[in-house]
DNA sequence: TTGAAAGCGCTAACAC
DNA sequence: GTGTTAGCGCTTTCAA
C-alpha cells in the first residue's frame, strides 16, 4: 500500500535521487520531470517515512512533553500553548504522562530520547543532583517547568515565593489573626515538592516580617501547617472554627481550597463570612463555584511560551547564561477573604 | 556521547552481530562474551536507537492518540486509562491534540502514521465516507471513540441515545411540562456532532412516546431546542422562566448546564427549586458545585479499556465482525430535577 | 558459537 | 540536470 521513493522512481523512470529532489524542492531539476514526479507522487499517496528521515538527519521535528497528568486547566492550557508554539516552528508534540510516578517519568524520558525527539519539556517529580546527571546523560535539550530539579537545568517558572508572600500580606492586612496553611506533605517525601516548598517559605517569611513589626500590645499571628493527607479537610476545618480568632486558610492549590469550602458549607460555614480562604493557580473551575475564591493566578500560557522559546534556543545551541526564566504572577481577587 | 552497537562491538573486540545477540538475548552465544558485552553496554549507557529499530522491524511499539483537548475529566481519565492498558502490553502512548480543528486532526494522524505508530485511537471531529476513505488509506489500525465516522470504522462508544431517552423519561415523570434542550449547533456545521445528535434523537423519541400515551385532557409536552451559540445562556434562561409551565433543561454536556445554573443563580433562581436541569457526562467538577447536578454518567475508563482492547485485536489481525463496541451508561442522581 | 552481507527508506557528497 | 555511491543504526539471513 505504502509507496516508497524507490518505487516512485521506477514508475517515473528516473533515479531515486531525482525523485528526492523533486519532493524536497532542492537542487537543480528539470521543471517537467519535477512536475511529473509530483503528480505521480500525489496519485500514489506517497508519504516520506519519517523514521528513515529521522535516522539519517538525526532530527525528527518532534518535541516531547512529559507531565504529571492532564486533568486541570494548568496542564491543559500548558499543552495547548506548547502545541501552538511548536507548530509555529514546524514542530509536532508528543505528550506523555508520568502520573506522579518517578520511575515512569524516567522511562518516558528515555523512550522519547531513544526516539530522537529534538527536545523535551518536563514537569518533574524527581529532583536532586543524581537526577540532574540523569537528565544531562540523556544528551537532549530539556527545559523543566514548575518543579525545579537542580541548578544548571534549564527552568521556567513563576515567582512562587514572592506571590505567596504577597498573598499572605493581603490576608494579614485584612485582619486575620490565625492562618492555616495547607499544602501537600513536604517532609519525608521522595517526590519533588519544590513549588509547594517555595509557597510555604513565602508564607513564613511574610508572617515573620509581620510579627516583627507588631506594636507592644498586639499579639503574634497564629499559624498552623496542615499536610494534605487523608483527612486534611476535617482537620483544617477544626482549626478554622475551634478558636475565637479570626481565621483564614491559605491553600497551595485551588483544589484543596475547594474541598475545604465544600466541606465547610456542609457545616453551614460560608467562606468570606465565617472564615477566610485563598487558593493558588486560578484554575478554570473557579468560575463555577460560589463564593468566588481568592487565588493567585498562574500565567500558564506564558510559562508554556517561555519554555518553548527557551527550548528552541537550546536546540539551536544559542543557550547562554543560566537559562532560568521566572515569571511574575498576581493575586486574583475574590469574595473569600 | 551516545554509543552505538557498532562501537560497542569494537570495544569488546567482537562483531556487531554478537553484540546484538547479547543485547537481545537471542540465538546461541558464549555466556562469557555475553556477560562482557552486557557489562560494557551498561558502562557506556548503551541505548538502542528506536528509529533504526522501527525502520527495520516496521513496528514501533507506540500507539498514537488523537483527541480534541484534554481539559476535562473525560479526556484526562481516558488518557490515563489508555496509557495503563497500553503499558501493560509493552506499548507507549503518543498523545496529540487537534483542538477541534479538522485539518489539524488530519495532520496529526498523518504525522503519527508517517512515524509508524502501530495503531491509533481517535476522537474525531471529522466524519463521512470521504473521511472513512482517508482513514483507511492510512493503512494503520484505528479505533474511534465518541463520535462515529462511518460504518466500517472500528468504534467504541456508549449508548448515547438510550441514555438520553431514559433521562428524558425521568424529567417527564417528575412532572415537568416543558423541556429546553441545549446542545452545540447540529445543523450547518461541518464538524462531527454525532454524539450530540444521538442525544437529541433519544430526547425526541422519549418526548414523542410520552405525548402518544397522554390522556385526553392532558396537554402535550412543550419542547424548545437551543443551540449553544453565543448568548445561549441568556436565551435558555428566558425560556426557563418566561412561562407558567414547570420547565426543565436538558443539556448535552455538563459544562453547558453549569453555565446556565450559574447565570440563573445570579437572577436568584435555584436549580431543583425554580427549574429543573440535567447535564451529561458526569465530569469531576460536579463534586464542587451546589446544588448537585443531575447527569448521565459516562464510563470513560471502560471506553478506554475497550478501545485499547479492540485496537490490539486489530493490530494482531484478529479483527472479526463489525468491530463496534457500545457500552451502557447510567443516570447519576442529583438535586436539580 | 560467531561473522559477513544485505536491506529497511531516506539523505548527502560527489561524479557524470 | 541527473545518477551513483555510501551511510544513518538496526535486524535478518545465510554461511563459516
Amino acid at each position: 500500500m505504502a509507496v516508497t521513493a524507490k518505487e516512485l522512481a521506477q514508475m517515473c523512470g528516473v533515479s531515486r535521487m531525482t525523485v528526492h529532489r523533486a519532493l524536497t524542492d532542492t537542487g537543480r531539476i528539470n521543471q517537467q520531470t519535477k512536475e511529473l514526479i509530483l503528480k505521480k507522487a500525489k496519485e500514489c499517496g506517497y508519504r516520506p517515512d519519517l523514521l528513515a528521515r529521522g535516522l539519517v538527519k538525526g532530527q525528527t521535528f518532534y518535541i516531547g512533553v512529559v507531565v504529571l497528568d492532564v486533568n486541570n486547566r494548568y496542564f491543559s492550557q500548558l499543552l495547548s500553548a506548547i502545541g501552538m508554539e511548536a507548530r509555529r516552528r514546524g514542530y509536532f508534540v508528543n505528550i506523555t504522562l508520568h502520573e506522579e510516578n518517578k520511575e515512569m517519568e524516567k522511562e518516558q524520558l528515555e523512550r522519547l530520547v531513544d526516539y530522537h525527539v529534538d527536545g523535551v519539556i518536563l514537569s518533574s517529580v524527581n529532583q536532586g543532583e543524581e537526577y540532574r546527571e540523569f537528565l544531562q546523560s540523556l544528551d537532549t535539550p530539556i527545559v523543566t517547568i514548575g518543579n525545579k530539579i537542580a541548578d544548571g537545568i534549564p527552568f521556567v517558572s513563576i515567582q512562587e515565593k514572592k506571590a505567596a508572600r504577597e498573598a499572605t500580606e493581603v490576608i494579614l492586612q485584612k485582619g486575620y489573626e490565625k492562618i492555616v496553611f495547607v499544602c501537600p506533605p513536604l517532609e519525608q517525601t521522595e517526590t519533588n515538592t519544590y513549588v509547594h516548598q517555595q509557597r510555604l517559605e513565602g508564607f513564613q517569611e511574610a508572617v515573620a516580617e509581620w510579627n516583627r513589626k507588631l506594636d507592644q500590645e498586639q499579639s503574634e499571628v497564629d499559624t498552623v501547617i496542615i499536610d494534605r493527607n487523608e483527612g486534611f479537610v476535617e482537620s483544617t476545618c477544626e482549626e478554622l472554627y475551634q478558636t475565637e480568632k479570626r481565621t483564614a486558610c491559605f491553600c497551595t492549590g485551588d483544589m484543596f481550597a475547594l474541598d475545604i469550602m465544600k466541606y465547610m458549607e456542609g457545616q453551614g460555614r460560608i467562606a468570606g463570612r465565617d472564615y477566610g480562604i485563598i487558593g493558588f493557580d486560578g484554575i478554570d473551575m473557579l468560575n463555577y463555584v460560589a463564593p468566588r475564591l481568592y487565588t493567585i493566578y498562574n500565567p500558564v500560557e506564558e510559562v508554556a511560551k517561555e519554555a518553548v522559546k527557551l527550548l528552541f534556543r537550546l536546540m539551536n545551541g544559542e543557550a547562554e547564561g543560566d537559562n532560568t526564566v521566572i515569571l511574575n504572577c498576581q493575586i486574583q481577587e475574590g469574595e473569600t477573604l
